[in-house]
DNA sequence: ATTCATAATTATTGATGCAAAATATTGTAC
DNA sequence: GTACAATATTTTGCATCAATAATTATGAAT
């Protein structure tokens, strides 16, 4: 039973939030495996709080789409179809295609520096020799968000994460994919040429190959 | 002090869906208004239910953007700035320009009919002699969603709607303007005749006019 | 008179308890 | 032996209660 110890951090989240955070780590961890049924009361005893706050941290996880709530049912979570993967990566594709073009028309020097830093972090982190692939999903998800937030859209950042988040749940995400990450590569590097060539059609392009990729990767399994 | 009717529907929700409905509604018609505090303690009592599940209905509105958390501070309805309302549409015109363009590829025969249906009705509520502007307005969004449906992403239906909402926050929405009637129902039949040409480029580039259109008539102000 | 500190009040947040509903189990009847 | 019904157990969902944190007001000191 390990209660949980409040950290009186500079930007102190409510009860639920922490919660939340937790229990989406398990589900990404696959400790709670999609389309299981989560147990309010032993939840609630592990973490030694009351059910009030969980259940407010489960109705965020629902919204973000990671669990879902049957009336009368409880808390599940979500479980992600073939189709459901296909449709969110197309979605992060024509989301994140149109970010990466506003970023190529209105980025400044400043803004493409602090890319290109990301994307060398990248390649370091993608090197064949080493084998830190953990530290190179890391920088890749980061690369994407530093873009996403210089693109300058809060909601359209908001609506990245959920979907991220979602395809977490799936295990045959190409991100997780370690065979990937050569490939990956030279498509990030193809992403990069194009934000400094400032060409949007180019760069969206690029982006959207990008996620082709990484979907048929996902589907060949 | 008006209880709320439990109505035994066929597919029952739970009393935080349809205390989140209610509150929504409140917001919509500026009963509550944008900035403004949400005093939980004063709706519970004027619903007649305890603040749980309020509390959990404002932590899903919360999650559409509806209303923003602040800790130890409560709920407060979400102010929407003029950039604001510029992303949301970029991401509207976006996300269904996107699912026009599949509809034009995928859609049936009975599809096209039905929207062809949609259509008619809203050039019978649009005539310049009628002033049903609600029922313009109501089969607009009928129209728009029954595209969302044909396209066939359920992930990209829950953005569009939590956008759509909080488009609605505004006062300066230009889809309850109703100098704009006219101009939305020719573009709406711009739209309507890619479609039936089977024309996805076309079909996208009808749609995100529409939108153009809408945010240039937002921001007219 | 103004500012800072302390106390009190107010409102949010978390815990506990109770009732209703759904499911599972057991018993009986055919 | 199987099927249906009734009962019991489990679990959700709502309400009430207690505690914590923040803000405001008041008083004292400079």
């Amino acid at each position: 039973m390990t209660a949980l110890i409040a950290v009186p951090s500079l930007a102190p989240r409510a009860l639920y939030e922490e919660v939340a955070e937790l229990i989406r780590q398990r589900i990404f961890s696959r400790e709670l495996e999609p389309g299981s049924w989560i147990d309010e009361l032993q939840i609630a005893k592990a973490y030694g709080i009351s059910r009030t706050p969980l259940r407010e941290a489960l109705k965020v996880l629902a919204a973000e789409g990671l669990v879902t709530m049957k009336v009368r049912r409880g808390a599940y979570v979500t479980e992600v179809s073939e189709k459901d993967l296909r449709d969110v990566y197309h979605l992060l594709s024509l989301l994140e295609s149109d970010a990466a073009a506003v970023v190529a028309q209105t980025a400044s020097a400043a803004d493409l520096k602090k890319l290109q830093s990301l994307h060398a972090e990248l390649e370091a982190a993608g090197k064949p020799g080493k084998e830190k692939h953990d530290k190179f999903f890391e920088v890749n998800e980061a690369f994407h968000m530093c873009l996403l937030e210089l693109s300058q859209n809060k909601w359209r950042d908001q609506m990245v994460a959920d979907l991220r988040k979602v395809m977490k749940l799936n295990r045959h995400n190409s991100l997780f994919k370690t065979g990937r990450i050569t490939e990956s590569l030279k498509e990030h590097q193809a992403i990069m040429a194009a934000l400094l060539a400032k060409d949007p059609a180019a760069t969206a392009a690029r982006m959207r190959e990008h996620f082709a990729n990484g979907l048929s990767a996902a589907s060949a399994i």
